[in-house]
RNA sequence: GGUCGCGUAGCUCAGGGGAUAGAGCAACUGCCUUCUAAGCAGUCGGUCGCACGUUCGAUUCGUGCCGCGAUCACCA
């Protein structure tokens, strides 16, 4: 979309030959926002410029100014302080913008964008770090949906593999035929309780094994649970009836489960892959690699690639057994997407621990040639730490994510209750509201601050339903619906008004400015691919209608085509706070 | 040790060559007979980790140092 900074910026480099008698390159003209504290609205620094010029600061300030004015006619006035040139927008500019009834729209991109997120290991519940991976996720997806991206949201479910035999061993072995339904209990949770069952044996066993003079590594590798794990694996890749009977049944239970923590977050896919179909494609590319004297062998038969002229090591591609590492697999399964999708950009949402091996794949596949390759990028997230330190599960400090998600509902519950404005509501309203809320808090507390940054989890702040939150937010939407609601009865909806002398109110001007802003920030949370930006917009929007509602009266205002236009601002904040929230996945509720 | 990331108010975070560095929380003060007070207005709070350098101008860019974290497996 065209903004009037471009507008601005790009006539000053037009005319800059016929008043300074040379050229000036684009990215040297800067234009700011006007600050609060000055007049104007925006603000063209011309110190950048003074080279060019040979004139001094204000002198430089001038002299574009004055040619502005002649030539723009949003333009009304300028005023000079220091270096900075301050431009005052008419007020027609800004009413036109609110009244116009055919706003631009985003252009279709043939871009298609493969967002790989949430990618679930079926040996353990989610917690609150795959949540703010999930949330992360779906508001990227949204964002480039909302930029005219094609957008594919992809799930790669990680089903096969040692980690897996753990918790199906564990289960044979200790389970007394436990099921979900027998235990009353989530699959995914009674599968991730025998992950850790088989932790505890195992540990057990080394402990007896180092006491009989083991070392801790001999013991590892020799621990009876362990080679049991193996040889279940070894079975399993073998087609094992049995084996894979098990499997089946107990991912069945980790699949109905995560479903519904999905649904609860309202996240969802256009595809799954699941490793079990994939982890073998990717020896092939093995094969394909030695040829192309990209990978070699080592006497021992395993399959590597030296990267160190990159600036990385020597990574292994393939066992020397012939069987894959977490490597070969995500190989294969970036063909297997190419071929689905033939998307132009492949984007996998993972945490920053993991920023190297990304690296790694980027680099092998550009080795290889992959035409995709280059439109690889790993999203890399922070951790999320909590106030106690570090999430981990083997200390039991991990926060789950269904009972998370329980105790936010609660806690609106609880202080949407106490405010005694939703009696009149059903109990279906009521649970719709508080999850609407408790959701609202999380998501955006998850989304406030930047992706690349680790995150502290506080949960008494995530919470809170004040300030720079969710539940702010969505309050101030259900104000501008409560307001809209009072104006139909009172059938205030005329249209065809007249705004043309219309005199902005400084608070009104704030507002606008703020709305005109939407469209600049949509593009740029796309372009960084910062959906906080977003997010962090939609508060500073909120807050500034709330001042709106504070200093303008709207159904109650002195002149008639005051209430109208305020109508307008009314509802257009309201719709402007619903799309940004909707985008990366907030509800946004009628009433609060 | 190598590589990568991060150090901004008591706490959680924005900002990212340009004017006097911003929000929220916490603490304190005002504002509901008037459109939802989950709100608004205000007070308090900063050597932008430290040092050099580049620049008309550095919290922002570069280098070094200090502190914190991640990663460097025939784990995923």
């Amino acid at each position: 979309m065209k903004t009037i900074f471009d507008d601005i910026q790009q006539s000053v480099q037009q005319a800059f030959p016929s008043l300074f008698g040379c050229e000036v390159e684009l990215h040297s003209i800067t234009i700011n926002e006007t600050l609060k504290e000055f007049e104007g609205d925006i603000t063209l620094v011309v110190f950048p410029l003074l080279k060019l010029s040979k004139k001094k600061p204000e002198e430089t300030a001038e002299i574009i100014g004055k040619f502005l004015i002649e030539n723009h006619a949003s333009i009304a006035s300028y005023n000079v302080i220091k270096g900075f040139l301050n431009l005052v927008l008419k007020d027609d500019f800004w009413i036109s913008f609110i009244t116009s009834t055919n706003k631009p729209t985003i252009p279709s991109k043939n871009e298609t964008v493969l967002i790989e997120y949430s990618s679930p290991n079926t040996n353990k519940p989610i917690h609150l770090g795959h949540v703010r991976n999930n949330v992360l996720g779906y508001a990227l997806a949204g964002i480039f949906k909302a930029n005219g991206y094609p957008t594919i949201k992809a799930n790669l479910i990680n089903d096969r593999g040692i980690h897996i035999c753990k918790s199906m061993l564990a289960w044979q072995k200790f389970g007394n035929g436990e099921t979900p339904e027998n235990a009353g209990m989530k699959g995914d949770k009674l599968v991730g309780k025998y992950y850790v069952e088989f932790d505890k044996h195992y540990k057990q066993e080394i402990e007896n094994l180092i006491q009989q003079g083991k070392t801790k590594e001999e013991a590892e590798k020799q621990a009876p649970i362990f080679l049991e794990a193996q040889a279940m694996l070894l079975k399993w890749e073998n087609g094992d009836q049995e084996i894979v009977d098990l499997w089946k049944r107990m991912n069945a239970w980790v699949y109905a489960g995560f479903e519904k923590t999905y649904k609860n977050l309202g996240v969802d896919f256009d595809k799954y892959y699941y490793e079990s179909n994939t982890y073998l494609l990717g020896k092939d590319i093995v094969d394909e690699g030695l040829q192309k004297g990209v990978f070699y062998k080592k006497e021992n038969g395993s399959v590597w690639i030296d990267l160190s002229a990159d600036g990385l090591d020597e990574k292994l591609v393939l066992r020397a057994d012939g069987t894959s590492v977490y490597i070969t697999q995500d190989l294969g399964t970036a063909d297997l997407k190419y071929k689905d999708f033939k998307m132009n950009r492949s984007i996998y949402v993972v945490g920053n621990e993991q920023d190297y091996h990304f690296k790694v794949l980027k680099l092998i596949l550009q080795k290889l040639g992959r035409p995709y390759a280059d439109g690889i990028q790993h999203y890399s997230y922070g951790m999320v730490d909590l106030p106690s330190g570090k999430m981990k599960s083997r200390e039991g400090t991990v926060v789950d994510a269904d009972d998370l998600m329980d105790d936010m509902i609660v806690a609106a519950k609880e202080q949407t209750e106490a405010l005694g404005k939703i009696d009149d509501f059903s109990e279906e309203e009521k649970q719709a509201l508080f999850k609407t809320i408790g959701l609202g808090a999380l998501k955006f507390f998850l989304l406030r601050v930047d992706p690349k940054k680790r995150i502290l989890f506080d949960p008494k702040e995530s919470i809170d339903l004040h300030g720079y939150t969710g539940p702010f937010v969505q309050y101030t939407y259900a104000r501008t619906r409560s307001i809209l609601r009072k104006a139909i009865e009172i059938k205030t909806s005329e249209t065809t008004q007249n705004f043309s002398n219309y005199q902005l109110h400084s608070t009104e001007k704030e507002l606008i400015k703020t709305l005109y802003r939407y469209a600049i920030v949509l593009g740029d949370s796309c372009k960084e691919m910062n959906p906080a930006k977003l997010v962090d917009f939609a508060y500073e929007l909120a807050k500034t209608f709330n001042k709106f509602y504070n200093d303008c009266p709207i159904l109650a205002a002195q002149k008639e085509e005051e209430k109208y236009f305020r109508l307008l601002l009314n509802e257009q904040s309201g719709e402007t706070i619903k799309k940004c929230f909707a985008i990366v996945g907030i509800d946004v509720p009628e009433r609060m």
